[in-house]
DNA sequence: AGTCTCACG
DNA sequence: ACGTACGTGAGACTC
């Protein structure tokens, strides 16, 4: 992939922008106008946006410039800058700064030959070049690997200029650019050209003779003689434009392509730059959380923290009932395997922090120390507290009394943008700048992996930089989930479901070591045995797992035709596999082979490195605060995917086993809840009635959009309709449809539209609620759950399609994930006060795993279907299926 | 570190 | 005309 870079032409952006938005006036209350560096702004925001360059510069003019010795009438013409132009130059400058892109000038030269030089150069690097600006004279730079973006009018539209444009709009090639202008002319820059001769003439005789100097010198050959004339009489003349106008491209820049890189985090770093212009909605947009309560930007966090042992701790917390404590444990090591901690860090106020060293392999925590832990009176404050009670609980400790996470509460305050760490909370939420952990070698750290050598000194350091912030951010934070109306979901359901997931990730599950093995012992024997008839099929032995020489064997050595192409090169996968299957035996042999590797490697050899003696238990971590959308993840390992829909697949979820033979496993799982969900947001009322007659929605569907009776619809239309329905769910195109269904395109979006013409209000809840959605800058789910989709008003029409489609799943998908995370937390306080025993283990987002003495089986199957079916109230009723059995294979 | 592929809902 | 289904995590390969 080459690398993108664009050039900006710095006067030519700010002159557009500055007229673009002359009208609106717009000023900082100190009376600044700031429209064209909002203009500006936003034209370079959208830029990288749209386009992702890699590396990004700006070019500028520098007073006077060789042009205008060589022609004391050069640009002669133009009027002076306007005087609230002028006066806002020097911030649109600073914000080029803030972004951390340079601005190159040189003295003597214009914009465009620094932005020629530096074209050159970086092509020449191999870089794919585009230059952003409004001055025609720049197209004499488009080349390979070098376009140029010209601006049209306003802020938003810009057209792409490569030499297959010039070709059709001009008839001329990137070369002879610089020749038609010296011959036409160009009034902007006050050069005349040849008096008479104009644009049609120009390009004729270019395209006729090449170039001027040909022209020049076979003037003979000029039919016209009234051109012939023109030519004669102003040679020296078009000699003279044609070396003026020809930009410099071998300038030696203050500045090289490499230099230029584009830095990731470009965002955050504006908010003091738009605070001081008062650019609210950028604020918002870029920083949704930061807009409104964030304090000082940068501060630094320098806390004072004093050494204790842990004798002195319960004088230090003396008091904790009321206000919270912040704390954080520093480890080396923590997963479920081993954790091990170093240290403890406290903060009790903005002013008073401590902290606890602690020897690296000790045993146990100091008994002090441990009852405050569990102490639920003693109220704190942590970031990923879970994270904390699984450290704790590898020292028989229990943390208790955690009143307040602020991962979750960043979570829900970002809105699906960026990592909710407490780096980020410090900086948005609190405007302080946490430092980044690194070690000797220069590698990223987390207080969770810290070198084992670091002093106790450092340790305190680094610790009481997070606790400090953590103390001021948490009210700050706590404000923000009132003001943006998610106090319920977060006191409600993610705080109390915090708890809930360690309990499930504590206990674990059980994974039957001597059936994996069985299962490890064929899937080897019979991959050994596909591998060596794939060497004979294709003739030579080849890496199969390996998509490069896969794809070398299929489409070069054996002709297969090429289905699709990824960036790098073929696509070999299942799909393109499929299509090829009957063109040659070894085709399926390799999806088999993919298929049993896969089982092998990702499910089997896995968990069986992970399934140790006595108990056999696995312990998954549930992400809480990673998805967009508020569902959880599941990793180290994955139980969310472990495989159902293939007969051999299924074979692996019969490994999972409850405890002992008293116990059975037994799953709840929403019955088309996604569906349920779109019901009640659209308010359709066709489909609420559906559901409440607990019909097959499918085969509704199927009814519905084919015009048939319910009883007419066959097996093959009820299974588009499904296909259908997913794809309503997912945001809906007719490609994606026509690929997930196998029928043309066009049928795809016949059914798309005879879907809408049925459920009306599904069509215009969909529509209102992207143009809403727009407005905003965000989507919502019942519990107020936010999405940020700043691309919804995205150019590229890519770009804002994707986000388009993500507004309408995500209301979908995010509040089916609001809704299983309350019934979790109902369900898991009922078995409690009821006393049942039984343990939540695995949630599967619409499924929930539990593990019960068979005697309790029915009381526990009736409690959870009541409090899944009763955890919200919608316009339609939610369905749960109840199944039970010996292994998570073989639930009835 | 990034790409490709594929498992799940 | 653009080029697509939504949301995840993990293993193997490649550079």
């Amino acid at each position: 992939m080459k690398k993108k870079m664009f050039i900006i032409d710095g006067h030519s952006l700010a002159h557009r922008a500055f007229h673009a938005l002359k009208q609106r006036d717009f000023r900082t209350s100190g009376g600044l106008p700031t429209g064209a560096i909002y203009g500006v702004v936003m034209m370079v925001l959208r830029l990288i946006e749209d386009e992702q360059p890699d590396y990004l510069v700006v070019a500028e003019d520098v007073g006077k410039t060789f042009r205008h010795e060589a022609y004391a009438d050069y640009k002669g013409t133009r009027k002076p800058m306007d005087d609230d132009l002028r006066l806002q130059l020097p911030y649109i400058k600073e914000f080029y700064e803030q972004l951390g892109v340079p601005v190159v000038g040189m003295d003597g030269y214009e914009a465009d030959d620094v932005i020629g030089s530096m074209a050159r150069q970086a092509q020449e690097q191999g870089f794919q070049v585009c230059v952003v600006t409004g001055d025609k004279d720049s197209f004499q730079l488009v080349a390979d690997g070098v376009c140029i973006y010209y601006t049209l009018r306003g802020i938003t539209d810009l057209v792409k200029v490569d030499s297959a444009y010039l070709q059709e709009k001009y008839g001329l090639t990137p070369a002879q650019w610089r020749d038609f202008k010296a011959l036409r002319g160009d009034p902007a820059d006050n050069i005349p050209g040849i008096p008479g001769i104009g644009e049609k003439t120009a390009s004729r005789l270019l395209q006729k003779f090449n170039s001027l100097a040909e022209i020049l010198e076979r003037v003979e050959e000029i039919s016209s003689p009234k051109v012939r004339n023109l030519i004669k009489t102003h040679r020296e003349e078009a000699k003279r434009w044609a070396d003026l106008v020809t930009i410099k491209c071998d300038l030696k820049l203050p500045v090289a392509p490499g230099d230029c890189r584009l830095a990731e985090s470009y965002a955050e770093r504006l908010v003091p730059f738009f605070e001081k212009m008062e650019f609210k909605s950028l604020l918002r947009k870029i920083l949704p959380a930061a807009a409104e309560t964030r304090v000082e930007v940068g501060e630094e966090l320098q806390p004072e923290v004093r050494m204790i042992d842990a004798e002195e701790l319960p004088a230090c917390l003396e008091g904790n009932t009321e206000a919270p404590v912040a704390l954080q444990l520093l480890a080396t090591t923590a997963n479920w395997e081993k954790g091990q901690v170093i240290g403890l860090s406290f903060s009790k106020s903005p002013t008073e922090h401590w902290f606890l060293p602690l020897a690296p392999d000790g045993e146990s925590l100091p008994a002090p120390l441990t009852r405050w832990l569990a102490d639920a009176q003693a109220p704190k404050v942590c970031h990923d507290g879970k994270t904390q009670m699984m450290l704790a609980d590898h020292y028989q400790a229990r943390l208790d009394g955690l009143n307040f996470d602020t991962m979750l509460g960043t979570y829900l305050v970002s809105g699906g943008q960026g990592p909710a760490s407490l780096e980020r909370a410090a900086a948005v939420v609190g405007g302080l700048e946490i430092p980044e952990l690194v070690d000797e070698k220069g590698k990223k750290k987390s207080i969770y992996s810290l070198p084992a050598e670091w002093s106790s000194d450092t340790l305190a350091t680094v610790g009481g930089q997070r606790t400090a912030a953590l103390i001021k951010i948490f009210p700050l934070l706590a404000e923000r989930i009132k003001v943006e109306g998610v106090a319920d979901l977060f006191y409600q359901v993610e705080m109390p479901l915090l708890s809930i997931l360690f309990a499930m990730e504590k206990t674990g599950v059980k994974v039957c070591p001597e059936h994996l093995h069985t299962l490890k012992e064929k899937y080897t024997q019979k991959l050994a045995q596909l591998e060596t008839e794939i060497y004979a099929l294709a003739g030579e032995e080849f890496n199969i797992s390996s998509p490069k020489q896969l794809g070398m064997i299929l489409f070069e050595r054996l002709g297969l035709p090429v289905q699709k192409r990824t960036k790098t090169g073929y696509s070999t996968d299942a799909e393109v596999l499929e299509a090829l299957a009957d063109r040659h035996p070894l085709v399926q042999k390799v999806l088999d082979y993919r298929g049993l590797m896969k089982l092998n490697s990702t499910y089997v050899e896995a968990l069986l490195n992970l399934a140790h003696p006595p108990d056999y238990r696995i312990h998954t971590t549930f992400n809480q605060a990673v998805t967009a959308t508020g569902r959880l993840s599941s990793a180290e390992p994955n139980l969310q995917n472990i495989p159902i829909r293939t007969e051999e697949g299924r074979e692996i979820r019969r490994c999972f086993i409850p405890e002992n033979r008293e116990r059975v496993f037994l799953s709840a799982d929403y019955s088309q809840i996604e569906l349920r969900i779109m019901a009640h947001l659209a308010g359709d009322k066709k489909l609420i009635a559906a559901f409440h007659a607990e019909e097959d929605i499918h085969r509704r569907t199927a009814a519905e959009i084919f015009n048939l009776s319910p009883e007419q619809v066959g097996e093959e239309l009820r299974e588009r309709a499904k296909a259908v329905n997913f794809g309503i769910i997912y945001g809906i195109s007719g490609f994606g449809l026509a690929k997930g269904t196998g029928v043309t395109r066009k049928e795809a979006e016949e059914f798309i539209n005879a879907y809408f013409r049925k459920y009306e209000g599904v069509k215009s809840y969909l529509d209102d609620l992207i143009n809403q959605a727009r407005e905003d800058g965000y989507v919502t789910t019942i519990m107020n759950r936010r999405r940020y989709l700043p691309d919804l008003t995205a150019r590229s029409f890519q770009r804002r399609s994707f986000a388009e489609r993500m507004a309408r799943n995500t209301p979908i998908q995010g509040s089916a994930a609001d809704l299983i995370k309350l019934a979790m937390v109902r369900v898991y306080e009922r078995l409690q006060r009821e006393k049942i025993p039984a343990v939540l283990l695995i949630q599967v987002h619409d499924e929930l795993l539990v593990e019960v003495e068979r005697e309790a089986l029915p009381e526990a199957a009736q409690i959870l279907r009541e409090e899944m079916e009763r955890a919200y109230e919608l316009k339609v009723p939610l369905r749960v299926d109840v199944k039970s059995g010996e292994n998570w294979g073989d639930l009835t």
